[in-house]
DNA sequence: TAATGTGAACAAATTCACAGCC
DNA sequence: GGCTGTGAATTTGTTCACATTA
C-alpha cells in the first residue's frame, strides 16, 4: 500500500478540503460534490477529484462524496486521527502568540512545552505553558515525547536550535526564522516567512505598474 | 518590456537570494556565484541562473555576480527600492506580534495603522501604533495611503474585512485567517496558515510509518 | 579556466474530456 | 442527468549540458 510521492501542494489542498468538510459536517450536510469543494477552496473540480484519486475512490458517481466519510478519510490520510505533541522554542512575540493560539490544540496539535534562553522568561508560565531553559530541551523533548518542534527564535539561533531538536528526536520542524535549515534527511521542515510573502506582494504590485498595467484583455 | 508570467515560487526564491545578497553585501563580499547562492538557499545553481535570466543577464561569465549590483537589481525587481505602507486589521495575538515585529519596517514594510472592533483595544497604542476602529478603516486607509492590508482577524470576520480593504483601495492582502478570500481581480492575496503547515508535517510523519518507513535506498 | 546564460530534454502538475456508474 | 474517476493532452517548472565569454 505504497502512497508513492504526493506533492506538498496536493497535501495543502487536502488540508483545505478537510477544513471545509469539517465545517459541512458540523452543519450536518450529508453530501458534497467536487464542484462545491472546489468553489470553497479555490481549486477546480478536476483538481479535487485528482487529489482524492491519489489515495482511492471515495465518491459515488452521479451523487458526490459523503461528507462524514470523506472528512474521516482525509483525517486518516493526514494523520489527524490522533493528536501530536508540539514544543515551541523561542518565547518572543511569535512564540507567545502561538502559545496563546487555541486553534492549535483544537486541531490536534498540543503544545506541551516552551523553551527560551532569557532568564526573565524561564520559569514563567505563558498562556498556561511553563517556559523551560533551552539547556533542558533535549531532556524535556524526550520526556514529554515531543514530535514536532516549532522554531520561533531570532535567525541567529535557528540553526543551533534545529540541530538540538533533531538530536532530541523530533520528527518534523515548523520554522518561523528566515533561514534555510540544514537537517538530517527524513526530518521535514516547513518555513513560514512573513517578509518573504510581503516581498512577493511587493513584486506583484510593482510588476503591475511596470508591465503597462495588467493584461490587455487578449488572454482568456 | 513585458515581464510575462513569473511563478510565485520563482519570486519566493528571488526573495531568498536577496536576503543572502544583503547579508553578503553587509560583509562587503564583492562577488558571488550561482553555486554559492544556491547552496545558501537550498536551490540548485541552474535554478538560480534560470531565475535570474528571466529578468536579464546580470553576471559575468567565468566570474560570477557582483554582490552589490545583483542585490540592487533584485531590490528593483521585487519593488523594494521604496517602502510600502501597511495596515493591520485585528489586534489579537498575531496582529500584536506583527505590530511589534521590527523586521517589517527594516525591510521596507511600514505598519502605519492598526484596526480592531473591540472597544478595549480601540484608542490604545500597541508597540507604538494607535489602534483605530474598523469603522474608520476606509477613511484611514485612504488618508494614510495604505497599499497592503494584513488580515489578522478571526476567520468569521476575514471576508468582510477583505471586502472593506479592497473597497478602500489596497493593492494586495496578506491573510492570516484560514479562509479562502473572494476579492476583485488584480488584488493578489497570500495566505499564511499555521495549522495547514502543521497538517502537512503531520501527513509526512504519518506517511513515513505508513509506507514501510521511507525509501528503500534504490533512488538516487 | 571558471562560471554564466540558455535552448533542449525532462519531469511534474494541471486541465481536459469522456467512459462508467449511480 | 449528474458527478466521479482517470487516462491522455497540455502546460508549467526544473534540470541538463554546453557554447560562450571574461
Amino acid at each position: 500500500m505504497t502512497t508513492s510521492k504526493i506533492s506538498d501542494s496536493a497535501v495543502r489542498r487536502l488540508s483545505q478540503y478537510l477544513r471545509h468538510l469539517r465545517d459541512l459536517r458540523s452543519k450536518e450536510v450529508a453530501i458534497v460534490s467536487s464542484h462545491e469543494l472546489a468553489e470553497r477552496t479555490g481549486a477546480t473540480s478536476a483538481q479535487v477529484r485528482k487529489d482524492l484519486s491519489l489515495f482511492g475512490s471515495f465518491g459515488k458517481r452521479g451523487r458526490g462524496y459523503s461528507v462524514p466519510e470523506l472528512a474521516s478519510t482525509l483525517e486518516e490520510i493526514l494523520g489527524l486521527r490522533r493528536s501530536w505533541r508540539v514544543g515551541i522554542v523561542g518565547v518572543g512575540k511569535i512564540g507567545a502568540a502561538l502559545l496563546g493560539y487555541r486553534d492549535l490544540a483544537s486541531r490536534g496539535f498540543d503544545v506541551v512545552a516552551a523553551f527560551d534562553t532569557a532568564e526573565a522568561k524561564v520559569g514563567r508560565e505563558v498562556f498556561g505553558t511553563r517556559v523551560s531553559p533551552v539547556s533542558e530541551l533535549e531532556r524535556v523533548v524526550r520526556d514529554t515525547g515531543i514530535e514536532i518542534g516549532i522554531i520561533a527564535t531570532p535567525p541567529e539561533a535557528a540553526q543551533e536550535v534545529a540541530t538540538l531538536l533533531a538530536r532530541a528526536g523530533v520528527g518534523a520542524i515548523l520554522n518561523f526564522a528566515p533561514v534555510k535549515l540544514a537537517l538530517p534527511d527524513g526530518i521535514p521542515v516547513r518555513t513560514m516567512d512573513v517578509v518573504m510573502e510581503l516581498e512577493g506582494l511587493s513584486y506583484l504590485l510593482s510588476a503591475e505598474s511596470r508591465d503597462g498595467d495588467e493584461a490587455n484583455g487578449l488572454e482568456v
